[in-house]
DNA sequence: GCGAACGTTCAGAAATTTCTGAAGGCTGGA
DNA sequence: TCCAGCCTTCAGAAATTTCTGAACGTTCGC
């Protein structure tokens, strides 16, 4: 029956298992809220109430999400509100940021091989930077050829 | 010139890098000073030394990046100490746990298809488990042809 | 222009995470 | 068997993160 019960504990268990990923707790309940709705948007007022918590702790968890790439604000005619909504490309979205997160990594790495001499922990950096590095350029391939399989089906 | 100095900081920056990507403090620190170490092993009390933290916090932190698969427990013969190398897959290791959180993420997402109706709802977590699926499916692959272009050089 | 509804910011409270230091247990040698 | 060194555990302190509520701008209808 698919109850709303049903759905909104859904919504919350997600939301707990991406804080469990590292996401922070008001930003994720916020997501699964948008994930969770079947409206086309939601505005700072819904999300309070459907979440139960202060408009500032929307905001703040809104600022996030928004910053994330995830959500957009949009300008509905004839609302005085602000509405948000889910991006499209979310997910992949979320999936490039990561990989912004490994370049910072990676970078660091790289100073370290230039801040030691030859040795063991050279040739530890060298793997680490080699394999980030690889990890780096393929992932937009990865994300290009889901988006194709998902368009086309198979390719020629 | 390399200096013990800059070793060090560049250890303490990348350990800094890796919190910001989610990790917690004192288990960077010390996957920092293993990365940087010419040592073959550390003992926890090199590593008290080396971070100058308590061998308690040493403890903590040993324990979870052994549970990370990053390290692991040697023992060697004459020494009364316990013994810590860094595994030779550990990057790639790192990585598939990674994607072990991912799975966790997919099967919330599974449990929210089956909780809502047809809807814009559904779309979007039907959407969202396409992608995660597709990822899940492809990491394994990756590191495989991340270790074989490693091992073999240029593909025929 | 005025007023009212909305959203944002920020200081402080609350909760959570992280570190320490002391106490205790295990192991190997004498 | 006893001792000494090393590691682990755990309760509490310290630091950090997170949430709230009130005050302040902004914007739109009138």
């Amino acid at each position: 029956m698919t109850g709303e019960t049903a759905r909104r504990e859904a919504a919350e268990h997600l939301a707990l298992t991406l804080v469990g990923a590292g996401m922070q707790r008001m930003g994720a309940r916020a997501l699964a809220a948008f994930l969770f709705s079947d409206k086309e948007s939601l505005t700072a007022g819904d999300l309070a109430d459907e979440l139960g918590v202060s408009a500032g702790s929307v905001s703040g968890a809104v600022k996030m999400i928004v910053q994330m790439g995830l959500i957009e604000r949009i300008h509905v005619a004839g609302s005085r509100r602000e509405h948000f909504r889910m991006r499209d490309n979310a997910w992949t979205t979320l999936y490039s940021r990561q990989h912004s997160v490994v370049d910072d990594v990676l970078t660091a790495v790289e100073k370290g091989v230039e801040a030691v001499g030859p040795g063991l922990a050279l040739e530890r950096l060298a793997y680490m930077r080699d394999f980030y590095t690889f990890l780096l350029n393929e992932a937009p391939m990865l994300v290009e050829r889901f988006e194709q399989q998902r368009r086309g089906g198979s390719r020629p």
